[in-house]
DNA sequence: TTGTACGCGTTATCAG
DNA sequence: CTGATAACGCGTACAA
């Protein structure tokens, strides 16, 4: 690999006028900065960004550590984090975490050995020690989608509070009374907080809250496809299964047809994320949207700040119910 | 930031030893490696992967460029490529080209500077100076998914021809003859490949291949929706539409729905690139499952490979057909 | 078995 | 405005 040395011979000038061109510093006159490029242009320089970081100790790096890639809620919110860091001038560096803590411990160990010059994590458990120690040393770090309490890190989420009752009324305007939950795992943030606004809303519509009616899963299609089997099992199977999150809801569909169950006659479904293809199952299933890109580029935004020693606080967007038709329909609302 | 010379003060040794304990060099006596040992653990010492890989001329980084990080292909890939790279202790530097040549240029420039051991590249167009550069060069490079002719790089791809070919037939056998192509754009490999197993298939067939039954899209949503219109604007429109990849297939659902048209009594639909929900939809997708797993791990084996310096082949897997519903059914195969 | 010292490619400091 | 050179943290050849 050439390196600034070489340039510089080149152009018959040193090592230190190169670095000075390379970074337009403007204590250089034109006639040699265009030497200088001329010699990069013709040795086809490629500046070391090892050595650079090294020197300058930054990395214009940041790490992103999600909790399952093939859930298509990362998977937007990675095209979002990606889109901003480009713009930013950060490059991405990416771990799937699986939804597994060992996984994200090792990325984080990673990440850090890299000297990211920050991190964005979507928790996948409660506090690790290496979480804990990352967050003692200082190393700017935002948390996305989910929050681990009790650490004084910055979160980017959005509260899905308002539309899960707004979903509770609206099933409840339908006629259902045993609504079903498979929620993500009570160790994860977005799973306590998802379970908790659900049995307030119940509670709120007056609506009985009953134990074999909340099932967790792990935010995976296997516990999706598990739960709803356990639910349908039932003496008195639910009228509603809501469930936590996409994966797990593709895995509720697969036992629901497995069944030869109809959607809403035998069971409705909602779903805690809207999926582009939603749309188009027979009937469209009712969700709740986050609103990914956003959540994506305001976490990237926060870590820049982060990185740049700047303060920054917490962001709360929220999301929204979308009505469609996978838990029945209004009287009235149908054909004339 | 912790280093080996302060590691090395704790320890009461000298940097060298450090090191060697670091990398676990077999000359150390077994006391001084726990008193090493000790000290980075009460330190907390976390080895600098940038001085590292500045020393060794390697960072165990491979750069990841895919087409479009929304495409549940590549998402699937992706997901692949990671874990493959983390069992053969490599990590991930991701770059989403968008589809888009510049973007893809972008991360193999920005890639190159951070001096990834490798590179996997899906080529968004045709080759661009950088890449052949790149290839001039000499970095390890493997193609994924698509490639590019007229180079010599090791490519990893599915060949979809005999399942396009079965797919024609089994289209035949169900009486259909206007049929329609969305393709991949021209100047990929995927698109060509994908357009002439078609007409090649149709051919073989006996049936007639139209020009304006052969569109080409980009791979993205939107243009498979364009498509999937202007298609059913002619005159004469189709009885089937086989898209080239997932993304388009959702735009073409959405035009289709749009219009109030059923499948496939209206329109049959057909899809290379089989995903999760196919399944779901009334009625199932037919469509063409690339075995995007193995995909993905003998790419990251092959690199591997290349970057120890052997020689290595292209791999061609094979594309299956997944026959369902959404063409129609053989007479006699419904209920008695 | 362990320590000393050099160099990897950059940037930054200090003279000139 | 430009050049010489130290330093970033690490691995290793060489010496002890």
């Amino acid at each position: 690999m050439t390196s600034v040395k070489d340039v510089a011979r080149r152009a018959g000038v040193s090592v230190a006028t190169v670095s000075r061109v390379l970074n337009d510093s403007p204590t250089v006159t034109p006639a040699t900065r265009e030497r200088v490029l001329a010699a990069v242009a013709e040795l086809g320089y490629r500046r070391n960004a090892v050595a650079r970081s090294l020197r300058t100790d930054a990395t214009r790096t940041i790490g992103l550590v999600i909790g399952d890639i093939l859930n298509p809620f990362f998977t937007e919110l990675a095209r979002a984090v990606e889109d901003e860091a480009r713009t930013l001038g950060y490059s991405i560096v990416i771990g799937n975490a699986d939804e597994r803590p060992d996984r994200q411990d090792h990325y984080v160990r990673t990440l850090l050995e890299q000297r990211v010059d920050g991190l964005l994590l979507c928790p996948t458990a409660e506090i690790t020690p290496l979480v804990r120690g990352t967050v003692r040393d200082g190393l700017p770090l935002v948390f996305l989608d989910r929050t681990l309490p009790g650490l004084q890190v910055p979160t980017v989420r959005a509260d899905g509070a308002g539309a899960i009752a707004a979903l509770v009324r609206h099933l409840r305007d339908l006629g259902h009374e045993r609504i079903a939950s498979i929620s993500g795992p009570a160790l994860l943030s977005t799973g306590r907080e998802r379970t908790e606004a659900f049995t307030a809303a119940m509670r709120a519509c007056g609506l009985p809250v009953r134990d074999r009616y909340l099932e967790a899963g792990d935010f995976r299609a296997g516990s999706g496809q598990a739960g709803a089997a356990r639910l349908l099992d039932l003496p008195e199977p639910p009228d509603v299964i809501f469930v936590g999150d996409g994966l797990m809801a593709l895995g509720a569909l697969d036992e629901i047809r497995a069944r030869g169950l109809r959607i809403p006659h035998d069971v409705a479904l909602a779903c805690y994320d809207d999926l582009p293809w939603f749309t188009h199952l027979d009937p469209p299933v009712t969700a709740i949207a986050q609103p990914v890109q956003e959540l994506g580029r305001r976490a990237v935004r926060a870590l820049a700040e982060r990185i740049e020693d700047r303060p920054v606080a917490s962001v709360v967007l929220t999301a929204r119910l979308v009505v469609r038709r996978s838990c029945g329909e209004k009287e009235g609302s149908g054909p004339a």
